[in-house]
DNA sequence: GAACACAATATTGTTGACATATTTGGCGCC
DNA sequence: GGCGCCAAATATGTCAACAATATTGTGTTC
């Protein structure tokens, strides 16, 4: 028997092992996935605009029938809804449902500051350190906001990937997609960029001596003050 | 070696059964979905199978299109995996995973607890209060596990339905779906259901005294200590 | 001129047929 | 008897035509 499927395990690398598919450029679901989804987190496609199947598939060069497997994916995901035969539009967010993410987002952001603490070595968090110590607070100070979110991304990227959670991965990054406009235009309220770095610079402290529980603890405190703020100045946000 | 077997009954069954449309009934993709959702849940098709999109074509009255639809649905709730011109079989959970959809499970439950807690009066938890205090104990004392277990959901429904977060509660029932059998191995635990009734009491009382910070903090130890005794116990688990 | 009914158009939903890849079964060979 | 190769069978992937529904446009009536 077990030779048998050895046999068979043979017989399957010999027939995976030419994968070499020539010519055709076809267009998989996934890029088209992925270039909706930016469009959709970037605006590009504002909340409320209807989704054509017939155009978007005119565009990719595709049937109908994969745009339709895409939306299937796009509204599980909450980025658009669907109503039965009258289409696909971009959902929109009202600030509750901003408040509702940011609860969420809140626990999980938590949660992986802690887990990235435990799991790699409390040097590794050094060059953040280093870099939000002078370099971005020169980025507020020269208003260079691209630099500054560019080091935002950073440390979020590299405290998910260090968490080795690829669940909550997921699921922040689903609320990332629903939220990122408004991520922008938090950082651009008044003092909140620099009340931001500070609690920032407060987190990667705890993490850089290895303290879980204090990195979680005050990375909620600092999405909490980001909720605040967003509910402040709700009325310039959305 | 099981999968080549299943399939084996699959091949007969189709012989045996014929489609028997009864008149025009319409089967909609939501109610493939549930079913499929639950038998996979219920480990009615075990991890590693594989599922056949001509044999639940068939079963459902259905053309393959629209199982197709639904497979795309359970890929990205993480219930099934699609190999390329290879069809969809169960994923298969490994500890290391269950861990992990445990530490998300964690914050997003306690999430909730403090929520619903801010939410909603604290008499209105006092009906709970009073069923954990005798009849639980009891159906414990007396083995009564399907009571028990219904009471667990009881207390958990109620408390993500006045939570009233749509996010945290689609996260929590992607986790349950994926974790529904090794939630019910965990009750039946030596000494695990006891432990686990003290908590829940723990948190229903700082619920019904309104206190959701404490709430929030029981309920996340309660997690804990479930994963723990998960731990202790895992080869009898998985 | 506004409101309604009804046809024309456009868009979404559904289906089976066809194309491509993989698994299975059989044959000759060592 | 085991191993590898080739063909048949089976499963999955793709598509474009057809059906059902919603939206738009038009003409008539009050």
């Amino acid at each position: 028997m077990s030779a048998k499927l050895l046999t068979l395990k043979n017989k399957l690398q010999k027939r995976g092992a030419r994968s070499e598919r020539s010519g055709k450029a076809v267009v998989t679901p996934e890029a088209i996935l992925e270039t909706l989804r930016r469009r959709i987190a970037g605006q590009e496609i504002p909340p409320g605009a209807k989704l054509r199947e017939q155009d978007l598939a005119a565009e990719f060069g595709v049937p109908r029938t994969r745009i339709r497997e895409v939306f299937g994916t796009l509204e599980s995901r909450g980025l658009i809804e669907r109503i039965p035969h009258r289409g696909a539009v971009v959902t929109r967010l009202d600030m509750e449902l901003v408040f509702k993410l940011y609860d969420v987002r809140e626990v999980l952001e938590g949660l992986c500051a802690r887990l990235a603490t435990e799991n790699v070595p409390s040097e590794s968090w050094q060059d953040l350190v280093d870099h939000y110590n002078a370099p971005m607070a020169n980025f507020l100070k020269d208003g260079d906001f691209d630099a500054y979110v560019d080091g935002y991304d950073w440390l979020r990227q590299r405290t998910i990937a260090a968490a080795g959670n690829p669940i909550a991965a997921q699921m922040l990054d689903s609320i990332y997609e629903r939220t990122s406009f408004v991520i922008r235009r938090i950082i651009i309220l008044p003092g909140r960029a620099e009340a931001g770095l500070e609690q920032h610079r407060a987190v990667l402290a705890a993490m850089r001596r290895g303290d879980g529980a204090e990195a979680e603890r005050l990375k909620r405190l600092n999405m909490r003050s980001a909720k605040e703020a967003l509910n402040k100045f709700r009325n310039y946000v959305l």
